[in-house]
DNA sequence: AGCTCTTCCTGAAAGC
DNA sequence: TGCTTTCAGGAAGAGC
């Protein structure tokens, strides 16, 4: 579900109503997507949320112990991520509890904070801050922090698709298949087109197009397909703003033509077939049999 | 080494 | 109606 401008809307509600606040205790469900769920009940009771930040998709809490904390000199962070149908927010315990929440982290103040995933996609583990710089080192670069140098030279050379590498995490991080689809239409470029035969002017199409798409995503509080509401429950608008994501068989905004659909990175790839012109060796993309009408 | 494909899990929607 | 298939906002790990 969540890509980073929903990430980013999760962690600036959390923002408004974490940070100070001490973890009593935690009660888990489910725990097959926790790294370490016996450090998680005995270490995160007693430390206090002192920020919420966002790395690519990955959620950071940073915390610091009371005295009451188990192993108060251990400087741990608590990192979460999303993965396709997680969310994170804060509610009183009388608040009905949705199906498949799985961690609750109780607060001083009675609230809790709850994590709530479906499909257990996401992760959730403990990070000490002596390895929090590493972690963030395996990923990528925020695209929003990126200058347009930097965005060629990552993709100099390289013989993926391009969608590939917009949704390698290691290369940029929090893009996702929505971001990169409305991107790519922006810039008029294919998803199955490899990065290495892609012009200086494709490039800084792209990069644009990519900050572009992602602050007014941003602005909109993301994306709600079927079901993303941010951290106190209310969707996004980004959505009405899609050109191309889940447009297959309607109307291309820029020429008229239809949106086609097609597999590229073994992803669900949408594009338009007129402004966004396929590589030459077509054999690279898998037509999916269009559907009637 | 670099890239692509399959798999993990549950539920909604489409197909038959 | 009801059963089966396909697909979903992610990404580790297997395979080429």
């Amino acid at each position: 579900m969540p890509e980073l401008p929903e990430v980013e809307t999760i962690v600036r509600g959390l923002r408004t109503v974490l940070p100070g606040h001490t973890i009593t205790s935690v009660r888990l469900g489910k725990t097959d997507f926790i790294e370490d769920p016996v450090a998680v009940g005995e270490l995160l009771p007693g430390r206090r949320m002192e920020a919420v930040d966002r790395m690519g998709k990955f959620i950071r809490l940073k915390l610091n112990a009371t005295p009451e904390a188990k192993h108060p000199d251990k400087h741990l962070d608590l990192v979460i991520h999303l993965g396709m149908t997680g969310w994170l927010g804060v509610r009183r315990p009388e608040d009905p509890v949705p199906p498949h929440t799985h961690v609750f982290f109780e607060l001083e103040d009675g609230r809790e904070l709850r994590y709530t995933d479906i499909r257990r996609f996401g992760q959730i583990l403990l990070v000490g801050h002596d390895e929090i710089d590493n972690f963030a080192a395996r990923l990528g670069r925020e695209p929003l922090e990126l200058l347009l140098q930097e965005f060629k030279a990552r993709l100099a050379g390289r013989q993926a698709r391009i969608k590939a590498l917009l949704l390698n995490q290691a290369v940029f991080r929090g893009i996702g298949n929505i971001y990169a689809d409305e991107s790519l239409w922006r810039a008029r470029i294919h998803p199955a087109r490899l990065a290495s035969r892609l012009s200086s002017a494709d490039l800084q199409r792209l990069w644009k197009a990519i900050r572009r798409v992602l602050q007014q995503a941003i602005e909109d509080r993301g994306s709600s397909i079927s079901d993303f509401v941010d951290a106190e429950g209310q969707p996004g608008e980004y959505q009405q703003k899609h050109r191309a994501y889940g447009r297959e068989g309607k109307r291309c905004f820029r020429c008229g033509a239809r949106i086609r659909r097609a597999i590229v990175a073994g992803r669900s790839s949408y594009f338009c077939p007129r402004c966004q012109p396929a590589p030459r060796a077509p054999k690279a993309i898998l037509e999916i049999p269009k559907a009637k009408t």
